[in-house]
DNA sequence: AGGTACTATATCTGTGGCAGATATATCAAG
DNA sequence: CTTGATATATCTGCCACAGATATAGTACCT
C-alpha cells in the first residue's frame, strides 16, 4: 500500500489562490463561503477570490489530496446543511510547508541583495 | 508628463517566472542565456526555465515596463553579438521590492501560526 | 406571509501564462 | 568542417484564474 505518491516539493509552486485557501484552513475546519471571506478580510479587501477560482481550486485540491470534506458538524444550532467543510490533509500540511519554506529562502535571498532592509519601508519615490 | 502608469501594487502578485528573472537581475545586467543559467544554479537544478518561458516572460515584462533592454555591450572581445542584455527597470524595481514584501507577510503569518518554526528544517522523508 | 439581501455552492467561458517542441543562427573546440 | 554548446525566437497545447451566470436556502424586516 503506497502511503506516499509525491513528495510535496512536486506540488510546488503552489498559485497564489491554492495557498491562501491553505492558510485559510491552518486554523481549522471552514466551509468555502468562509474561506472568500478570510481572505477579503486578513488582506484588507485587497485580494478578493470570487466563486469561480475558490470552488475550482477546491476541486483541484480535493482531487489531488491536498484537502479533504468533513463529515462533522459543528453545533445544530449554528449549522447551516448548505455548507461543505474543508480540512487540510497531512500531505497538504506538508505541502504548505515546504512552499513556505520555498518563499522564505526567496525572502532571504532578496534580503541578502539589499532589496528589503526588513519590514519597514516606505513608498520613498 | 504622467510619469506613474500604475501603483507596482497593481502588478502582484507576480508569476514565479518574473519573480525569478528579477531576482536575476538584480544584481546588474544580463542576457537571457545568462538568466536561464542562473536560475538553474541558484535553486541546484529545481527550477529549469525554459525558452518559451524565458522570452515570452521578457516580451511581456518589456511591454510591461518592468524591465528594458540595454544597448550597452561589457568588453568587444568577451562580446557575443547575439546577446541581448536586459536590466531592470525603476518601476520594475519597486514591483519587485512590493512582491518581496507581500511573500514576507505570507511568511511573517505563517510563522505565527507555527507552520515553520524558522529557517531550520527537516526532510523527514 | 412575503420580499429582499445575504449566504452558499456550482458551472461555464474567455483570457493569459507556462512548458515543450521546433527553428535558426552563431560561437568554440577538435 | 563538423559537432555541440550558446543564444534568441516562435508556436502550440494545457491549465489556472476571473467574472458571469445559475440556483437555492437563510435571515431579517415590515
Amino acid at each position: 500500500m503506497k502511503k506516499e505518491q509525491r513528495s510535496p516539493e512536486a506540488f510546488l509552486p503552489l498559485t497564489p489562490a491554492v495557498l491562501h485557501i491553505m492558510l485559510a484552513l491552518v486554523d481549522g475546519e471552514r466551509h468555502g463561503y468562509s474561506i472568500m471571506q478570510e481572505v477579503t478580510l486578513r488582506t484588507g479587501g485587497k485580494v478578493r477570490m470570487g466563486p469561480g477560482t475558490l470552488y475550482g481550486s477546491i476541486k483541484r485540491m480535493i482531487a489531488d489530496g491536498l484537502i479533504e470534506e468533513s463529515a462533522e458538524r459543528p453545533d445544530p444550532a449554528l449549522d447551516d446543511e448548505r455548507r461543505r467543510y474543508y480540512r487540510l490533509t497531512n500531505l497538504g500540511q506538508r505541502v504548505m510547508r515546504a512552499e513556505v519554506q520555498r518563499l522564505e529562502q526567496i525572502v532571504h535571498l532578496a534580503r541578502s541583495k539589499q532589496i528589503v532592509t526588513g519590514s519597514e519601508m516606505m513608498g520613498g519615490a
